[in-house]
DNA sequence: TAAGATTGACCCATCAATCTTC
DNA sequence: GAAGATTGATGGGTCAATCTTA
């Protein structure tokens, strides 16, 4: 196993880093249009797909890849926003669940269309299926041995 | 042409965002113990591979996928560590070049075997040639839309 | 008037320390 | 003491406005 990458290596290396600066700059942009960035709408999607919509704040800073304390804050300005909710857990007064409220649902459901059109337009429309499926097992490995690490 | 991303295609844009998640937070994690951060290593890179380690501002700012102000910020803290050093250009007295270093230099080629060893460890070595391959071509293609867009 | 770069105001994330409950 | 979540301090990024020169 060589020590370091080889140029063809490289150069999938920067095409990841640069295809993920450019395609998150263009959604932020457009979901803009609904007052809303992409963690906002992540965290509405993992509620949305929680059952009753309701998840332990840990478990919801994992699902959308932040720091719990950045999830905290995170949650205190949606919640300021209306879209989510704060709720103690009954067998475990330490806890807290984040839970969806009406608004926030109303709110992903007029979000989504737009979004996924621009995950569409701006990243799935360009890979074959062949490609997609490519990527997916090759970036879930990655992704895999990386949070191991 | 579907409007929206069908599941093996939304799996596609989940992977991607979780392994850039993960492996960039392991890599910015391990240049820490060289006082550097991605970014930081980026410019070091972009400068030295540059001509007589010179680039203007604004392209600078362009390749390291950062925003004017944002690399004006970054030089300012690269500056003051003594890895960069601002100079005025010849022939337009409204710009200017950031030039890498001696330190600068030697900064890097202390921390680039560390870092190309992680790159490797993290990204490459889960890849196939034939994987390498496809996330190039296919990740250029959608950078390069999505840049337009 | 436009281009190149910087600045001010602001937003948002992380780490380490803290508070509460187990 | 450990686990769950929050807070204070801090670092680092963006946009819009500004300054200077072309």
């Amino acid at each position: 196993m060589p020590e370091v990458p080889n140029p063809r290596q490289l150069a999938a290396w920067r095409a990841f880093l640069e295809a993920h600066a450019a395609v998150t700059a263009v959604l932020e942009r457009e979901l803009q249009e609904r007052d809303l960035s992409l963690a906002w709408y992540d965290v509405l999607l993992q509620l949305s797909e929680a059952p009753g919509g309701r998840l332990r704040m840990g478990d919801l800073a994992r699902s959308v890849l932040l720091s719990k304390s950045g999830l905290t804050r995170l949650c205190d300005r949606m919640e300021s926003a209306g879209l989510v909710r704060r709720e103690p857990i009954d067998d475990d007064a330490r806890g807290l669940v984040a839970a969806i409220t009406k608004t926030g649902r109303s709110t992903l459901r007029r979000a989504a269309p737009l979004h996924l059109k621009g995950v569409q337009t701006h990243f799935s429309r360009h890979l074959s299926e062949q490609e997609a499926r490519t990527l997916t097992t090759a970036l879930r490995r990655i992704a895999e041995a990386a949070r191991g690490s």
